[in-house]
DNA sequence: TCTTATCTTAACTATTCTAGTCAGGATTAA
DNA sequence: TTAATCCTGACTAGAATAGTTAAGATAAGA
């Protein structure tokens, strides 16, 4: 019944994120986050990639870049999380809901196995499909607040400068093409 | 969030001993449970070898010998058995309740991946430790008999004379719900 | 006693998975 | 131009998984 690395890692640092997103930083370098979490960094990278293309996450290249959530904190539930990494919640494969597939079982019809799995399948669900980043975030600095502590991710990336370069989602520019921005010089106060 | 292979067909493998010993079979040779449920033999043997010597099972050598529950079927709970077959139910270590070990990760006291991994914790184990194999043998035998059918496996041993190798079988123990004998001496009428 | 059916024990193997590492490249801010 | 970042793909050591193989020990029945 296992979480493997991989996800106990990437949720670990997905939370993190979220976190630092809840306390204005919403852009945090992959170094910041496999240091908070003691993460070997390179592993981190491999993890963040995948969630990436699978589009909980976007990056910004470059210095001062990092990674930012993808989407709002609470649209993303800690089970399809899971799945995406470890697979489906189902012990067995004739339980899934998600991702049925026979079993070896010679008779599932009368299986009473299949059966209990698929109430385990469903317990599990219950909670990890209940839940997203957001409550994790919000009840962790809750945690921390209680002792007056803030998530040791935002310690490390206090010194860095706070970079827009979430730009705002160019909701016209997928529509029309416009030239590129020229620099218009700001009156100095 | 996987039973093992292991796991799948040592709780097979018992069901339908469970099923077998509910009709007056509670001597099943490896190769009919083997058959019955279309799991390698071989790799069986060691599972139900583990399965004696961890006291759930009990065998008899030599001709007309086969396996056994070693104890009341209402009294083996399917959670302890996949605890020892698979590992603890908790996805992660420090979520465990029987087998706790810190994770690495490095403040397990405000972490709240921890907390949500402790419901799915105690969301397997509300289903794995309520039923027992008396349970599920009831229910698949249920099903079974709504179709006019018999467990495969009881088809399997039809053929062999019932060997009373074994302690004789409970009669009254099936119809009524009996204490585990104490070692009080009850007054003979 | 001999044969056959059964469990016992231990070692062996092939494949996949896990948990990473490593090298080289592309992008961006200063 | 340089330093900090993400990107991509290949690589690897070790463990786990799912078995197989071989040589016994035991018991029932002829």
């Amino acid at each position: 019944m296992k979480l493997s690395k991989r996800g106990e890692y990437g949720l670990r640092a997905l939370l993190d994120l979220t976190m630092a997103h809840a306390l204005d930083r919403p852009l945090v370098p992959l170094t910041a986050l496999a240091e908070a979490q003691r993460i070997p960094a390179t592993f981190l990278e491999q993890i963040l990639a995948d969630l990436r293309q699978a589009g909980f996450l976007t990056a910004a290249r470059g210095k001062y870049g990092g990674y930012s959530l993808a989407k709002p904190a609470n649209e993303i539930v800690i089970g399809e999380l899971v799945r995406h990494i470890d697979g489906p919640l189902a012990p067995i494969s004739c339980a899934s809901v998600t991702a049925y597939g026979r079993c070896t079982c010679p008779d599932e019809e009368h299986c009473g196995l299949r059966l209990v799995m698929m109430d385990v399948r469903n317990a599990i669900s219950n909670v990890l499909d209940r839940y997203t980043l957001q409550h994790l975030s919000e009840v962790t600095l809750q945690h921390l607040r209680r002792d007056g502590l803030l998530p040791p991710v935002v310690e490390l990336i206090r010194h860095l400068p706070i970079h827009q370069r979430t730009k705002p989602v160019p909701a016209l520019e997928k529509h029309f093409h416009v030239e590129p921005k020229t620099t218009s010089k700001k009156p100095k106060p």
